[in-house]
DNA sequence: TGCTATTATGTTATCGATAACATGTTATCG
DNA sequence: CGATAACATGTTATCGATAACATAATAGCA
């Protein structure tokens, strides 16, 4: 293929030319609006067909004002859980007809926020899922910016605020579970490795692990819990680190399914019998969990689903606002489910 | 936030006009072109701040005929591999200025390929990333569509086709190293469990280990091939069926890491040692191969680096149309390298 | 039969920007 | 000092579509 080969894109004009009626005749036809007789209509059909004629998305956007399009803002695509997200995002957009328009960010200095959200305002984006973490402060800039957006912005995965929609998993209920499971399972001395503490669902974990032990009556101090990063590496080291602060546990909670892998690993090495001298849960459920040896007892999130009931929710808000009806701005949660495995043994 | 609140969009007009200068001169001001006077200049700059001027990349993508956004046709996101490749695209992309608009395929039916293709161009992308993996003959539409296709398209992981532009990792010699790691390490009955073999890559994987071992003056009989389907639970499946095909195996090639992390359980419960009875070796290098138990030696490919480059590459072809000139089509590969872990022992 | 409603199609304005062209003003130089 | 170049700004056309309005032909009905 030469360079000269590249066609002109195909306009409404030369369609309207070619068919001799002119381009809004066209246009009543591709839309299928207003009145056409049956014969031009079939004649437009035809060129149409022959000159292989797509609208220009971009023209229509600019007149009608609405893109449909929407702005998607993730954060750590390298990780599987935002990589899931993205999935159930993409599968239920394109199921409704809209685009996505991606953006990685990668720090949160308030300059990029603000040069994210005006790259995608620029493009008409409809609306914005941002499916970043909420991490430190992180989502301050919302007071100040989010009520000059022109379009709706749905959060994912954030404290709940007054006023500004999200949807998350219920972490804090989700760690409840884990941890009643482990009483449940007759341990005594249940330890936690957390996850970094400025990411609020390592927060929100840690929360219900330590509120669960409490209201049983059972001691949830310090010293019963470090501190990871995620990564399975930071796993191996927080779990030798909380070997050796409280060496008596009988079970561990564990934030997330990559550094219980790591804890089942160094349990193994070190001879310490999964779940028979210690219970270990994880959380998140990623598939692979069912093939750890042993298997994984873990909380399951359904990142899929959080994401296609993302869309639902912001193409609502995008629909009401369109015909100018009120909101009812909610946040959500979604609850996560217990999978039982061999790593955790009922009484 | 009420409904009433919603600010319209501030347009270049009504820049100008609170300047009391013509649009064009804003547009001057703005893209710093042509002649403006320092003073003129201020005051335009002056209201751009005040108002919150942004320009609109829609209208000015209409005029110029291109839009600074790239197509990014993916498949499988919920797999860490293209999600990681996304990652490495995404990165490169915003460095260089580029959106990304994608679309996620969920079947090879020649007309969803048809309708993905023609949202993206309606869109006005500038180029095409076709980042889903070559299954059985789902590259055929190419022949047909491509020629008339109006922007350069690259493709992610295909076997190379003289006049079509692709990257992907070189899956058959990973698998030559691979399979040699296993000679040197002393392995003489060598199987293989292979991915799904209507995909590109599986076939590549397993000419590699086949080729490696014939030349080698060894057998690369069926029976000492299963095949799974990428997943920790068929990866299972075919290790057990392999075990009673060729039972006496003391290695075994598996076509990817979650695949070989059900193997090396499965080894476990046996009571087959692993690396001492038999060796493991994967493909992929996720970043949790490392913490299994043992951890796993593997082909480790670089997802983000493949990203990066195919969006250097494309960008390229986009500017070299643009100043009509020349692009040298070339499928490039990308070589993946080997990790020795606990799973092999060299001699 | 004449009037209104329905059907069918065309014309002009518009979305928000830039391209191309036009025009006027101020330096610069032989 | 007058011609030319450099500077500064404005006007009109354009991208590809749809909205809003206009017009003409046919149909239905009192």
């Amino acid at each position: 293929m030469t360079l000269s080969d590249r066609k002109k894109r195909v306009t409404i004009k030369d369609v309207a030319h070619a068919a001799r009626v002119s381009t809004q005749t066209v246009s009543r036809v591709i839309n299928n609006v207003s009145y056409v007789s049956d014969e031009t209509r079939k004649r437009v059909e035809e060129v149409v067909e022959e000159l292989g004629y797509r609208p220009s998305t971009l023209a229509r956007s600019l007149i009608q004002q609405r893109s449909y399009t929407l702005g998607i803002v993730t954060y750590g695509l390298k990780y599987i859980g935002p990589s899931r997200t993205l999935n159930g995002i993409a599968d239920k957009a394109d199921q409704l007809g809209y685009m996505l328009l991606m953006k990685e960010l990668d720090d949160f200095a308030a300059d990029s926020i603000d040069e994210v959200l005006d790259s995608l305002l620029a493009r008409q984006v409809d609306g914005i899922l941002w499916a970043v973490p909420q991490i430190g402060s992180n989502r301050n800039w919302l007071t100040n910016r989010l009520a000059s957006t022109p379009v709706p912005v749905l959060f994912l995965t954030m404290e709940p605020r007054s006023g500004v929609p999200s949807i998350s998993t219920d972490n804090y209920q989700g760690a409840v579970v884990a941890t009643q499971h482990l009483l449940d399972c007759g341990c005594k001395r249940i330890a936690h490795i957390s996850g970094p503490m400025d990411w609020w669902e390592a927060q929100e974990r840690k929360r219900g692990w330590r509120d669960t032990l409490e209201k049983a009556g059972m001691d949830a101090s310090e010293y019963r819990c470090t501190e990871g990063n995620w990564s399975s590496a930071s796993g191996e080291q927080a779990f030798i680190q909380l070997l050796s602060s409280f060496p008596y546990l009988d079970a561990v909670f564990v934030a997330n399914d990559q550094m219980a892998l790591s804890v089942l690993r160094e349990a193994h090495r070190q001879g310490i019998q999964v779940p028979e001298k210690m219970a270990v849960i994880g959380f998140d459920g990623i598939p692979e969990s069912a093939f750890f040896y042993p298997s994984l007892t873990t909380i399951s999130q359904n990142p899929q689903l959080i994401g296609e009931q993302a869309i639902q929710y912001i193409v609502e808000m995008i629909q009401a606002r369109q015909e100018n009806q009120p909101v009812v701005i909610t946040s959500r949660f979604i609850q996560p489910t217990l999978i039982i495995r061999e790593s955790t043994k009922p009484a």
